[in-house]
DNA sequence: AACCTTCGCAACCGCAAGGAT
DNA sequence: CATCCTTGCGGTTGCGAAGGT
């Protein structure tokens, strides 16, 4: 199995790594160590580029990597910090220190995230799947959100996850941090009174967030309903999050592990609730 | 046996963060 | 402060294997 060798303008090989190339890789990592990604492949005698022998070493050679089937605690402890982690496989490998992000992030999409679905779990969310009531208009409705006259109702603990995938969701888009968070955060309450967050973009594109499906246009700037963009969470605005802010404190005790960013920005996001409320 | 579909996984790509200059 | 470079991450792709028709 592995991918046809063929090679590139620069006449670096790409494709499937022979068993002589690892050999060679590990043979030069054995005697000089780990350093320049970038000077290592020739001076190993590697036609490879510094990121194709990095990624190789990390996920295949380096020593104390664990490889074949996962055991079924190895899957519930996937699942269990994809709960609170999202889709962060390097946070969740850190985790699992004998296994690689790419082995944890192929098994889950090869395997785990159907199995929940089969199971009646949102994937994203790790709650039972249930119906949203569609508040829109059905012809901007999202394809996650199933019109429905099922009551959707939040428990404290399925508020807190909800928020943790959201703050999960944002953060694990780097790139769509920044501005989903200024906009919430710089003009809460308009985006919440007039049921409208504003989203700027430079691509265009439709973009999942959370789950949900946005319209992002290429004049930067494009607004969508709040419960299409944010299904879940619009609903915790409207119950939990917005009227009954302490359900932090239960994600708060929940997460104390966490020290990175995603803390941050959620309590940021309880900071904008507080506000709100 | 031939063809088609699904699965599993290695490897690639683009992007962003952070350090060096 | 700006630019360049390196590293790391997450999403996606390509392809052989396995299973089904």
């Amino acid at each position: 199995m592995g991918r046809t060798t063929w090679f590139d303008e620069d006449g670096l090989k790409k494709g499937e790594w022979t068993a002589e190339e690892d050999r060679m890789l590990v043979a030069y990592i054995s005697e000089y160590g780990l350093g320049d990604w970038r000077a290592m492949p020739k001076r190993a005698g590697l036609q490879r580029c510094g990121k194709s022998c990095r990624l190789r070493w990390l996920n295949y050679l380096r020593p104390g990597i664990k490889r074949g089937k996962f055991t079924p605690q190895e899957e519930e402890d996937i699942i269990k910090l994809h709960s609170v982690l999202g889709n962060r496989w390097a946070a969740i490998a850190k985790q699992m220190p004998n296994r690689t992000d790419n082995d944890i992030k192929n098994h889950w999409n090869s395997c785990l995230k159907k199995r929940l679905v089969r199971s009646g779990i949102d994937p994203m969310t790790h709650e039972p799947v249930v119906s949203v009531k569609a508040t829109n208009s059905p012809t901007t409705s999202s394809p996650l959100l199933t019109p429905s006259s099922t009551s959707f109702s939040f428990s404290p603990t399925s508020s807190a996850r909800l928020l943790n995938r959201l703050a999960a969701g944002i953060s694990s888009r780097k790139h769509g941090l920044d501005r989903i968070k200024n906009v919430i955060l710089s003009e809460p309450r308009q985006a919440v009174e007039e049921n409208k967050l504003m989203i700027s973009s430079k691509e265009d594109e439709e973009e999942e967030v959370n789950g949900c499906f946005m319209e992002i246009d290429d004049n930067l700037i494009s607004t969508t309903s709040l419960d299409e963009l944010l299904c879940e969470p619009y609903d915790l605005y409207q119950s939990d999050f917005y009227h009954e802010t302490g359900h932090y404190d239960l994600y708060q005790s929940d997460f104390y592990h966490e020290t990175d960013d995603q803390l941050d920005l959620f309590l940021e996001i309880h900071s904008f609730g507080q506000d709100l409320s």
